[in-house]
DNA sequence: CCGGGTATGTGCAAAAATTCACAACCTAAT
DNA sequence: ATTAGGTTGTGAATTTTTGCACATACCCGG
């Protein structure tokens, strides 16, 4: 379609998750599906997949539905996600060492290639998965020598932008926060949060209401 | 206001953005706060705070601002995050693990009370929270006698719409779903979804037209 | 080769969410 | 008491997103 159009927020937060069944159902050798039943499987409206997906193209074939595995390779084609992408961690507790041995993420082409704290007791550890802790010190010159594009922000609130301010100092273009606090970015940078607790107000907010 | 109105989604989401810096606001004395300083705090629109609130009574004084701690109260009344919600999580892999232990949902009066897993090896297991793991025979029981009113699924996505089905047949009403997959639920049960990897597959686009 | 059945792609309308812009109102100072 | 300065609350305009509904196109059997 035309280039120039601009694409909807939502839409590529949708297309990630059209992925996922998909890649079930590549796995399991269904070769078509229609836009109804990924719909189904998607929590979403039909139309809305259709829609979606004409933003990039025509993938499917009318009175048929799409082929599972082309429709698959397109999207991660549009998404960019058929290819590695080199990250770090910063804020090694809990949640930084569950991030680094994410099965999810292992599965889907991220490669950690760094791991940061500002704990000194932390520094120097191994990490189960071989990487070893360094601090906050060395994140510059890490990044530019690994040629780290995407950096995972894990550490207390009140080091967010500390970190955040090191990793685009260091040329990173793409961050990803766990931390339950705002970060302020050049717009250079882009930046996805994500904050459970947000998500479980949510629930409970709508729990209450019942 | 009229509670017959019916409640943007985004507007939820964001009242527990806006009390993320009303926290610190009040810890630091500060006492009043306009809609276009909490509104850069939150890294949105100033006329949104106000639009937002304004669904919920009239919490601010015109040619003010906001009193800080009677913000944060109102805003913890409305999500019904004064209380303490009772909790439990499922699949106690490393995300799970560092679920349990996260500092952000201790802070805000979520109780864990149950850690279930799937695997045997697992079952029996202590955790440093001193919660003993349990199996998935267990969850209807422990969900009733505990009181559980909210499960977090942090299991397997092929296991995810088991534990689903097994929370909410124990009756379980909200669930907070980390798993890459689409849980089918009765609407009678709300679920949230927190998935990492669409965030980052989001980051990758975006990172790619730059 | 043609026609029935079916699912896509899309114009258009509806709904939802955001932002603007200003009247209403408060405080404080003169 | 009056006025100047500043911020809220909100109607209206705008933008964005969703969903309907159907023409369009493809497959397959006869």
């Amino acid at each position: 379609m035309n280039k120039a159009v601009k694409i909807p927020e939502p839409t590529i937060e949708r297309l990630a998750i059209y992925a996922r069944p998909l890649e079930e159902l590549v796995k399991t050798k269904v070769e078509v599906i229609s836009s109804e039943k990924l719909a189904q499987m998607c929590g979403v409206n039909p139309a809305q997949v259709r829609k979606d997906l004409a933003f990039f193209g025509e993938f499917g074939v009318r009175g048929v539905g799409y082929n599972v595995y082309d429709l698959l390779t397109a999207i991660q084609k549009i998404l960019s996600s058929d290819r590695t992408w080199i990250i770090c961690v910063v804020g090694m507790g809990n949640l930084g060492k569950a991030l680094v041995e994410n099965e999810n993420f292992k599965k889907r082409n991220y490669r950690f290639v760094a791991a940061f704290d500002s704990n000194p007791q932390a520094v120097g550890l191994q990490l189960p998965c071989g990487l070893t802790i360094k601090s906050y010190d060395e994140i510059e010159k890490t990044v530019q020598t690994l040629g780290i594009e995407i950096g995972i922000i894990a550490a207390r609130p009140s080091e967010a932008q500390r970190a955040a301010n090191l990793l685009m100092g260091a040329g990173v273009k793409a961050i990803l926060n766990f931390a339950p606090t705002h970060i302020r970015t050049p717009n250079c940078c882009i930046i996805e949060n994500v904050d459970f607790s947000v998500k479980l107000e949510n629930l409970v907010y709508h729990l209450e209401k019942l």
